[in-house]
RNA sequence: GUGGGUAUAGCUCAGUUGGUUAGAGCGCCAGGUUGUGGCCCUGGAGGUCCCCGGUUCGAACCCGGAUAUCCACCCCA
């Protein structure tokens, strides 16, 4: 390789033409989805003020901000380059009154960049794409039921309903999650001596990060330390056993995962992830949960929230690790070659390609003046449905023979009349 | 931030105990008579063996460092 200037950041990647057709075929389906349940696309800027992205309160707001792409720009604002995706809708929510019409207000997000300071590895990038919706207005269960049902129908229409195992849990309400939380630091406390000494340190940070802890002796003791979702008030049990009702009904799958945390206080209720262990460590394709507590934390008024954002690099690999069979796009229609290298064969090329594309042929003709055979070899390496060498005995004589590429043989059009004549045998 | 693997042609990779002009497959280009692809055959182009230093008569190979990348940990809004 010559010596480059500069390679592409850490963490990011190009996609190149040779699998931009994966992304688009993903988009369609997603697409079909959104429309499908009527949720509506909103697009947000890349860049925000830092305020938006630091309103959890404790310790999440550094481990967060450790990992944020901020800077000072020219007038001296912070800014930060969008981390997720919720925080941007909810913000656009409350700036342009979305909420003020009938409710609930249902939003979609596509092909969002997210940005994020981390260590890549596999299916973790710094500059990482989601799909995302975003519900507000309604706190029933149905609502959520709805959310997890437009995950579950996305990753039907790919296939991957087996491949993908549902992970439901319900963290709670302030309330009752404040006396839970209690009840499990008090758990813990009592095993202190035995813990590892990340869960130890972390015991009263974050103590439910015990239950995902790798250690065996912690798996042991998370193992009979009270669960959330056995703590529940009684509204949110209410919530939650009637999300679950809706799951059966639907015939969508889950798996009832106390161990599912969400690090922010505003969560509320019930969270999700679709998780595959096809991709490497990191498994979660699509996780959500209600936010009940974020948009008064933006400063609105009370109004709940729900949503997921899913990983479109992970859903990717997600289906090819499956060995889905994207739909390929088609190849270029015609190649118009050419038999010499006067100016008149060249003229004659160039009208007649612009004429067949105004038609709405695709069209590509010689631009390196090579060979008739070197240019027949392209032509098929193209995967051109049709080939047409042109030179001066077809001017003379007002014809062409064109090649059936993909077969044998093929057929004689007239030159003038030559675009109305491919079309009809397309 | 931490740990491990990897780094040789455009791509995927060989490369002997350290020894002369560093290889294969694929891809690319050109030929295999005059103006027609696929299969086959022949030829060609293309390499700072990631970079810097060290050991040695001699380094793609051994040693040290740096960088990049992959994977995992951490974390996961």
């Amino acid at each position: 390789m010559a010596q480059l200037l500069t390679r592409i950041p850490k963490g990011t990647r190009d996609v190149l033409p040779d699998e931009v057709y994966k992304w688009d075929y993903i988009e369609s389906v997603i697409r079909s989805v959104c429309r499908d349940f009527n949720y509506r696309e909103i697009r947000t800027p890349v860049f925000e003020h830092t305020e938006l992205f630091e309103r959890g309160v404790g310790d999440a707001t550094d481990i967060v901000q450790k990992e944020m792409y901020t800077f000072e720009d020219k007038g001296g604002r912070s800014i930060t380059l969008r981390p997720e995706g919720t925080s941007p809708v909810v913000r656009a929510l409350l700036q342009n009154s979305l909420y003020a019409g009938a409710l609930p207000v249902k939003l979609f997000y596509y092909n969002l960049s997210c940005y994020r300071y981390e260590q890549p590895q596999a299916g973790r990038l710094r500059e990482f794409h989601q799909f995302g919706v975003e519900q507000f207005g309604a706190g029933s269960a149905a609502a959520d039921a709805e959310i997890i049902m437009i995950g579950y129908e996305t990753f039907r229409r790919f296939g991957l309903a087996d491949t993908l195992t549902l992970r439901l849990n319900s963290i709670g309400c302030p309330n009752c999650r404040k006396t839970y939380r209690e009840k499990l630091v008090a758990y813990l406390e009592g095993h202190k001596s035995e813990l590892c000494p990340t869960c130890k340190e972390r015991m009263y940070r974050n103590p439910m990060r015990v239950f995902d802890c790798k250690s065996e002796i912690c798996q042991g003791i998370a193992k009979d330390a009270p669960f959330v979702t056995d703590n529940l008030c009684d509204d949110c049990a209410a919530h939650f056993a009637a999300l679950q009702e809706s799951l059966k009904a639907l015939g969508i799958p889950f798996v009832v995962d106390p161990t599912i945390v969400r690090g922010l206080d505003y969560y509320r209720g019930t969270v999700f992830e679709f998780v595959t262990s096809t991709i490497g460590a990191q498994g979660t394709v699509c996780g959500g949960g209600r936010y009940d507590g974020l948009i008064e934390e933006l400063g609105g008024d009370a109004l709940s929230g729900i949503g997921f954002g899913l990983g479109l690099e992970r859903l990717l690999l997600t289906l090819e690790a499956a060995g889905f069979k994207f739909p390929a796009p088609a190849p270029v229609t015609i190649y118009l070659g050419a038999a010499s290298d006067d100016g008149a064969t060249d003229v004659f090329l160039t009208k007649l390609a612009s004429e067949l594309r105004a038609a709405g042929v695709s069209v590509e003709r010689d631009l390196m003046g090579r060979s008739v055979k070197a240019q027949m070899k392209y032509a098929d390496k193209l995967g051109a449905r049709y080939a047409a060498i042109i030179g001066p005995d077809e001017l003379a004589k007002g014809a062409v023979q064109v090649r059936d590429m993909q077969g044998e043989g093929g057929f004689e059009l007239a030159l003038d009349n030559f675009a109305a004549g491919l079309k009809e045998c397309l």
